[in-house]
DNA sequence: GTCTATAAAGTGATAGAC
DNA sequence: GTCTATCACTTTATAGAC
């Protein structure tokens, strides 16, 4: 095998292991299985990594890090493209958030795999006292990415937020966290279609026209 | 060791396995940890049950099956007691609903294995093609006591609800996931009171006086 | 029915040749 | 650096004595 060096060893280990948690879940993604999915050998897993324990922790880091699925509007920086069904120039917030939430269930349905590997990353931080950190910080991540979405959606509409940003961030991320639970138990696209306006209406609900 | 029935034994092994799964998490209940905290013998377990799997699923329609935990207001049947707190008879929706997630909150603090432990469960059977419909009836538990629960909060608030009560029944739900995991990953009581409030404003908003 | 003992197959991690 | 081979241990499940 070609020498690889450390870094880049450990790059591809991480990206192997979330495919294998994706697909097989926490408890199936064994230091075999890692490897077979690089194409490594096992010995070349702890030459990269001490331990599983400390793959997993960069693994939960690495998702965390990447994560950038708009759960709102248009990502940042991205003009807003003319959208040809949309009758006014300005959308009205609730509409903003409901297309944006839309945009998250879209992707939800388009890689469930993901999204069930990244709550069961949650879960498997949660249970290690070394890794608590780790799911701290990757809620921490998910509410800036929501405040900075609800802030854009505030901006494209004229509105203002009638509370903190950060406290209607936190109501943002625990619905998108319900309502992904529930789509992953059910699938119920009809009903979720429903939740998302519920949503999106609770949320606007938080904001007036400035 | 005494004789006990077959049945009993299972029963003991699932009340046992709960506790280990809630003290250690899915992936550390093992058979062995699970008939330690039972008191039995390794081959008394596979004398009951089959296989580990056989037990979990069995797990999960226990927790199931026994989940009555109010997420809103007083049980069915019992009686209203007098809140000398509260200044009017009927309290607004929005009181009762906020009253009834502080009910479930308090309880989450008081007991976040347990609710740690539903959640790992969830998702155990969410990765097996064939325990994936014991997720379905869990939730499908879930949705009927919240749909419970919100027709007896608009009862006594003197509320009718503008959507039919599955549809808002599925927000809650949705909503009480969210929460949870948000409370169990950082466990920010003031950031969770303002997320209460939001919650119960939010369904609160689905309903109207009569 | 209940036990001890053990089989059979995994697991994470390491030694040592190259 | 990378490999094969293997250690030491744990897992689920079963055999067979009592």
């Amino acid at each position: 095998m070609a020498r690889i060096s450390a870094a880049d060893r450990r790059g591809a280990l991480v990206r192997a292991a979330l495919r294998v948690v994706a697909a097989r879940g926490v408890t199936q993604a064994t230091t075999r299985a890692i490897v077979a999915e690089a194409g490594m050998s096992l010995a070349s897993f702890h030459y990269a990594f001490q331990s599983r324990d400390e793959l997993m922790a960069e693994l939960i880091s690495y998702v965390v890090d990447q994560e950038t699925i708009a759960v709102l509007p248009v990502p940042p920086g991205e003009k807003t493209a003319p959208d040809p069904t949309a009758p006014d120039q300005t959308a009205s917030l609730r509409q903003i958030l409901r297309t944006g939430l839309q945009r998250y269930t879209d992707h939800l349905r388009e890689d469930p795999l993901r999204e069930k590997a990244m709550l069961e990353l949650t879960q498997y931080a949660l249970r290690s006292p070394s890794m608590h950190h780790l799911a701290v910080r990757q809620y921490d991540r998910y509410h800036a990415l929501a405040a900075e979405a609800l802030d854009s959606a505030a901006r494209q509409s004229g509105s203002v937020w009638l509370h903190p940003v950060d406290d209607v961030a936190r109501l943002l991320v625990s619905l998108t966290d319900g309502i992904t639970i529930a789509w992953l138990v059910d699938q119920n696209d009809r009903a979720t279609a429903t939740l998302l306006d519920f949503a999106a209406e609770s949320v606007a609900a938080l904001g007036r026209a400035a």
